[in-house]
RNA sequence: GCCGCGGUGGCGGAACCGGUAGACGCGUUGGACUUAAAAUCCAAUGAUAGUAAUAUCGUGGGAGUUCAAGUCUCCCCCGCGGCACCA
């Protein structure tokens, strides 16, 4: 019996007495660093998690070393962290006492598993000597202008009473039904489950923020908090993910989580109307600090609104404009916005509603109109409302959008809300493989859909000549006048249906290009959809050229969806069934134009798009506007004046506003500035081509520009309590006192969005806090480009009071904003590097309490330093770093541990990094993952750090679950990796974990399954004792030495084959990170090593024969002697008679010798590989003749060439011809001639291989 | 809603380019050894029918392509993970 305990002591004590792992950093050859995510220590002892990433991970290593790499595999502790502070806090001990315990109780453990770490340089991220240069870190980063201080809104755990970042707040499903008791679930299977209980469709289902540790729902608060600013690197992070060899679902997580979107950034500019008075109502004295929260720095001025979008092709179907609540510009229009206590009540509304418990939120879409203050829409000028809804976001884009309702959903769904105009402006259009070589038509074509209203069944068509399903379509020629006429005339001609009644016409055009197999060439066809009902069964008899395309079916109204397969029928289906929806896809512009002038046209100018109940023009030559109430389409030029419209004495203005549906002033503004706009037109183009037409006239006009926007946020690094590292920087009052603040020093600063006349006449310099930059605004434009070389010294550029901000009365937010970061970062020093580390204090009542404010803050020692600027009583921070700084450059440190008077040894990290290969959970896919990214990139900006990207490989491991389930201390079957080395030895749990499945998909650990790899190692071990008492010790049965003769090669035993091809299937599987079925292929080879002690070699082949080849081979019995035959043959040219004298010979070579197999032919396991071979061999002949079976007896092995590209000849159909043998009784009904196979079949049985 | 991954015996899971589905392990059943148990060894083990040879059905469901589909295409269902008024 394989004694585990005896044997694995032994070895590993081996390892550590010769140091076998120990890698010289420095001398190393051929470095190959393999990383693993170093285990959070937390009181339970080592999770069996953790050792089934790192056995994972450790065997590869192994592997490499024994490639001949210079391996080198570091272990450590990540230690600090709010898990074991929320543990030593529970207990009542001191988090100090529990972390000296863990530390002890874990590298116990690490040594138990039996992995190849290096022990000479672990790191623990709570030892001084590494949260030294932690804090180091703190200091580059700041040094570097990206750790700064910021008042914002923030994640705040009232259970951990300290601040999350983004990445830290996980989101939770909860259960609808409020009186259900378990609201908040984690497992979306329980989730699910309650959900059956309450009988709630899953659909309803809400999500709840929540504390990635402790779940508790996250609340947002303002507080000041320290953040990097990874959004600097955003681009060079997910730029890098395109070469990166990394697990790709990482990347993908990567890549949604900084969420890059390229669009354009367009202004609008605004209208106020001009008789509203400012209200004198007390209750409209709006109060900023009434709202908790912060207006956003949203880049606008008094006359420009802002928005980003990505789909300017559609600014044409811009029919409203939504911003945030938190806009800047409601305040700022306070005065313009005639109802501006209602809009103050919705935003307040709003407010309240993000703190509320989120399953209240009711997902309709809200809003309020800004009344009294218009946008106008800068490519046709019209006139267009704006709202307020929280539907909009205020930290993404610019805190404002441009509504495109008819493709855009939330739009859509908000339209349809508030009854606002929908324009269409992209036709649907699919380019669906046209054939280059053929003509291209243009058509106008309608697609008829009939309803039987009778059974409710639909007309459609089932083509013989193509795939299509399709409704029934006809071409309108050059005469047709009437888009029903031809509907009609194509039903009958197509189905025969002769009495149809037309009911209406169904959404509005589509466009498609496609290749037409019945008319042998493309179109681009421009669809319309009408729908019919039928009358009567009457039909007229259909053309046979019609028949033989396709066949009239009716489909019922279910079924059509499935049935019709045509893209673009598809869409008019939808919009028949469901109604009206936004269109979001890319397609064609249609209605994009604002070219058309009265002179170009008729005299008559739309503008009835403004006026849905009345119709009006405008007509040029008499200079009047008309409208007509009856709707009538055809409005004449010589139609009466509108009643009571004297357009003569309103100059360009309609009176009575009823007369322009009591909306709206009339569009003649459109009128009069479309001679100032300059032309555009995107009718007919593509929306990529739309998409640069309209980005190239909004930059040309100036009213636009391309930009990037990135969903990363900031990470905010400080945390309120006490078991981090403490942030190494100093507050000083005096300082701050003293600071050049903008009040202080009105030199300092420019960044009023008022006028700035000492810049430049007309001009006024914009601050955006957002790309922190200033930029220059002259007339109504901004210059989008940053200042460069503006010094506000040399300008003597003054802030000037609130109303001087061009005249609006209003408290400038912007300005004031930028007053309270400018005080944030003032007063603020970094500990000077000499005193680093900056320890964290012993103290004995470490838990938070909930101020806003660290445990750090209660020691006064620690609290109150001299400034390290002017010497005054100052205050150290006492906030601690996010665990997650801790871990972000450990992999770094690893390679320089020895070194106490630097962080990072260049010539070492040039020498290992990147790390080769780095196996983790993918729970980090944005947390470790992404900050180690920027770190790393941030050192390698520095030059501290020899590669831009720390990880040329990675792998995600996937969740190991007991029995089903996921792991847990509430629910108790947490396995204790302890119990079970103690039980069958690290190597039986090693290979078990291995063996559970593949890595990337994590295991399902079953206490029942171990057993068997107990099994398995004792069978190893009783193998190799076997072999070594037996009569294989003297025949070097697994020896090749070098002078082995060469027909020893040529005929090596089985084990030695099977040896070598478990050397090849296990190198490939450990290559590929398969490790399961590596162990399964060794199992394999040791079940073949046991058999064979059992028939030893002695044996005759015949017994093997009789046992083996009898059962395997069937009729081929004597398959031994037949096949010699054939090979003997060495060229064996088969020459096939068949019973049929019509058919012609196959030919069939076989090029095949022995020596070519190199092995002996009394070993059935080799003569079936010969079989395979031989069946390669005919592969090779069935290339040559396009298409072939083979057929062994009973077994049917078909090997065919499939897609061949050029086969070098081609059976033609007139060889097409089948053989027949008695032996294979299904072949029979291949045989009765039923079925012509459209192949040549041979069927090898031994009679036809004997009968050359 | 969008994106990614997945659904194969009683169980964990194999199956490279489409080519004998269920490797390997667990479990179960029968047998050997044993006073007995454990351990070990041997045999069987997808389902159904049949003493058997063998036949039919079988990779979430439904269509399709193919000589051949777990694998490819389309539609639908379910599970997991990510993102989510991201303009």
């Amino acid at each position: 019996m394989y004694n585990h305990k005896k044997i694995e002591k032994k070895w590993q004590e081996k390892w550590e007495d010769n140091k076998i792992y120990q890698v010289d950093l420095d001398k190393a050859k051929k470095p190959f660093y393999n990383l693993m995510m170093f285990p959070y220590p937390s009181a339970e002892g080592l999770h069996v998690g953790n050792m089934y990433a790192f056995v994972h991970s450790d065997v590869y290593g192994r592997f490499m070393k024994l490639q001949g790499y210079d391996m080198f595999e570091p272990i450590g502790l990540d230690g600090f962290g709010i898990h074991s502070e929320n543990y030593a806090i529970k207990i009542g001990e001191h988090i100090k006492d529990v972390s000296k315990r863990t530390e002890k109780h874990f590298y116990d453990q690490l040594h138990k598993i039996g992995n190849a770490y290096d022990w000479s340089r672990k790191v623990e991220t709570y030892n001084p000597n590494y949260y030294k240069w932690t804090q180091w870190l703190f200091l580059q980063m700041y040094k570097k202008n990206l750790a700064y201080r910021k008042k914002s809104s923030v994640n705040w755990c009232p259970s951990c009473k300290t601040v999350l970042s983004d990445e830290q707040v996980v989101k939770l499903k909860v259960c609808p039904v409020k009186s259900c008791r378990a609201r908040i679930l984690l497992k979306t299977k329980l989730f699910n489950r309650v959900n059956k209980v309450h009988k709630v469709k899953s659909n309803k289902e809400e999500e709840v923020n929540v504390c990635e540790r402790c779940d508790t729902p996250v609340e947002k608060k303002q507080m000041e908090q320290w953040f990097w600013k990874i959004t600097d690197y955003a681009e060079r992070l997910l730029k890098n993910l395109n070469w990166l060899d990394w697990s790709e679902e990482v990347k993908t997580i990567q890549k949604n989580w900084i969420g890059k979107s390229e669009g354009v950034v367009i202004q609008f500019s605004m209208n106020m109307s001009k008789d509203i008075r400012c209200p004198k109502n007390k209750k409209l004295n709006f109060e900023v600090s009434k709202f908790n929260f912060l207006f956003f720095g949203h880049r606008m001025s008094k006359d420009i609104l802002e928005v980003f979008t990505t789909r300017p092709d559609t600014l044409f179907g811009c029919t409203y404009m939504v911003v945030c609540p938190e806009h800047k510009s409601i305040i700022n229009y306070q005065l313009s916005i005639t109802n501006y206590a209602e809009v103050c009540k919705y935003i307040e509304q709003a407010k309240k509603k993000s703190e509320l418990d989120r399953t209240d939120l009711n997902k309709d879409k809200t809003g309020v109109e800004l009344k009294g203050v218009k946008a106008i829409n800068p490519v046709n000028n019209e006139e267009i409302p704006i709202f307020v809804a929280d539907y909009v976001l205020p930290d993404y884009g610019t805190g404002a959008i441009m509504a495109v309702p008819a493709h855009d959903e939330r739009d859509f769904e908000f339209a349809k809300k508030y009854r606002l105009k929908i324009k269409e402006v992209v036709a649907p259009f699919l380019r669906d493989n046209p054939r280059k070589d053929k003509e291209t038509e243009k058509r106008d074509v309608v697609t008829v859909i009939v309803k039987n209203p009778q059974n409710n069944t639909f007309l459609c068509l089932n083509w013989n000549t193509t795939e299509w399903q399709s409704f029934p379509t006809g071409g309108i020629e050059k005469d047709d006048l009437n888009l029903i006429t031809v509907a009609k005339r194509e039903v009958e001609e197509e189905t025969g249906y002769k009495n149809i009644k037309f009911i209406k016409q169904i959404g509005n055009s589509i466009y498609a290009e496609f290749y037409r197999p019945h008319k042998d060439s493309n179109v681009y066809a421009h669809f319309k959809y009408l729908l019919f009902e039928l009358e009567n069964e009457e039909r007229a008899e259909i053309s046979q050229k019609e028949k033989s395309q396709h066949k009239a079916v009716w489909v019922e109204e279910k079924k059509v969806n499935s049935f019709i397969n045509v893209w673009n029928q598809k869409i008019a289906w939808k919009k028949l069934i469901h109604g009206d929806f936004a269109y979001c896809e890319e397609g064609i512009n249609i209605n994009s134009n604002n070219t058309k002038t009265p002179e170009k046209s008729e005299a008559f100018v739309g503008s009835e798009d403004c006026y849905p109940q009345h119709k009006v023009r405008y007509c040029q030559s008499i200079n009047s506007i008309k409208y007509n109430k009856n709707n009538v389409k055809h409005f004449q030029c010589g139609a009466e004046p509108a009643e009571g419209f004297e357009p003569s004495s309103h100059g360009l203005t309609i009176p009575d506003s009823r007369h322009a549906a009591g909306t709206y002033t009339p569009n003649l503004l459109y009128q009069k500035n479309q001679d100032q706009t300059k032309p555009l037109n995107l009718n007919g183009l593509e929306t990529k081509q739309a998409k640069e037409k309209i980005i190239k006239w909004l930059e040309e006009n100036k009213i636009g520009k391309r930009e990037v926007n990135y969903k990363l946020r900031d990470w905010c690094v400080s945390r309120q309590r006490y078991w981090g590292p403490p942030i190494p920087m100093i507050y000083c009052e005096h300082c701050a006192q003293n600071a050049k603040t903008p009040e202080k020093n009105s030199e300092g600063f420019c960044e009023s969005e008022g006028c700035c006349p000492q810049y430049g006449q007309d001009c006024h310099l914009v601050y955006s806090v957002k790309h922190n930059k200033k930029f220059v605004k002259s007339s109504n434009n901004i210059s989008m480009e940053p200042v460069e070389g503006f010094e506000p010294s040399v300008h003597k550029v003054t802030i000037l009071e609130p109303h001087h901000a061009t005249g609006t009365p209003t408290p400038n937010l912007l300005y004031q904003e930028i007053q309270n970061q400018a005080k944030s970062q003032s007063g603020w020093h970094s500990a000077p590097e000499k005193d680093l580390p900056v320890e964290l204090p012993e103290m004995d009542d470490f838990l938070p309490d909930g101020t806003g404010k660290g445990p750090l803050n209660k020691i006064k020692e620690f609290v109150n330093v001299k400034c390290p600027k002017c010497g005054k009583p100052a205050k150290r921070e006492t906030d601690v770093s996010d665990p997650f700084v801790d871990s972000c450059w450990y992999f770094l440190r690893y390679l320089s541990t020895e070194f106490n008077n630097k962080a990072l040894d260049k010539e070492r990290l040039k020498k290992w990094m990147p790390v080769d290969m780095y196996i983790g959970g993918r729970e980090h896919s944005v947390l470790h993952l992404l900050y180690a990214r920027f770190v790393n990139m941030v050192l390698y900006d520095l030059g501290y750090s020899p590669e831009e990207e720390p990880f040329k490989k990675f792998r995600a491991h996937g969740l190991l679950i007991k029995d089903g389930v996921k792991m847990s201390k509430s629910k108790g079957n947490v396995i204790n990796p302890d119990e079970y080395i103690e039980k069958y030895g690290a190597d039986a749990v090693r290979m078990y974990l291995m063996f559970l499945g593949d890595m990337r998909q994590g295991g399902d650990w079953r206490d029942s399954g171990i057993k068997g790899m107990k099994r398995f190692v004792n069978r190893i071990y009783n193998l190799f004792n076997k072999i070594q008492d037996t009569r294989y010790k003297d025949t070097n049965k697994f020896k090749i030495s070098n002078n082995t003769s060469k027909s020893d090669i040529r005929h090596p035993t089985s084990d030695i084959r099977n040896l070598h091809k478990t050397i090849k299937g296990v190198t490939e599987d450990l290559e590929n990170l398969k490790f399961n079925t590596a162990i399964s292929k060794l199992m394999i080879l040791v079940n073949k090593l046991e058999q064979d002690t059992k028939f030893p070699k002695t044996a005759p082949p015949q017994f093997a024969a009789a046992n083996w080849g009898g059962a395997v081979f069937g009729n081929l019995v004597s398959c031994s002697s037949l096949f010699t035959k054939i090979i003997n043959l060495e060229i064996a040219v088969l020459n096939f008679k068949f019973s049929k004298s019509s058919v012609t010979p196959l030919i069939v070579l076989c090029k095949f010798r022995m020596s070519d197999v190199g092995c002996r032919m009394s070993d059935f396991d080799v003569l079936f590989e010969i079989l395979n071979l031989f069946v390669s061999l005919y592969l090779v002949s069935c290339i040559l003749l396009n298409k072939l079976y083979i057929l062994f007896t009973n077994r049917f092995i078909p090997l065919i060439p499939l897609s061949l590209q050029s086969p070098p000849c081609r059976m033609s159909p007139k060889n097409i011809k089948y053989i027949r043998t008695a032996s294979a009784p299904y072949f029979s009904i291949y045989s009765s001639g039923l079925i012509t196979l459209p192949f040549d079949l041979l069927i090898l049985t031994p009679s036809l291989i004997k009968s050359p």
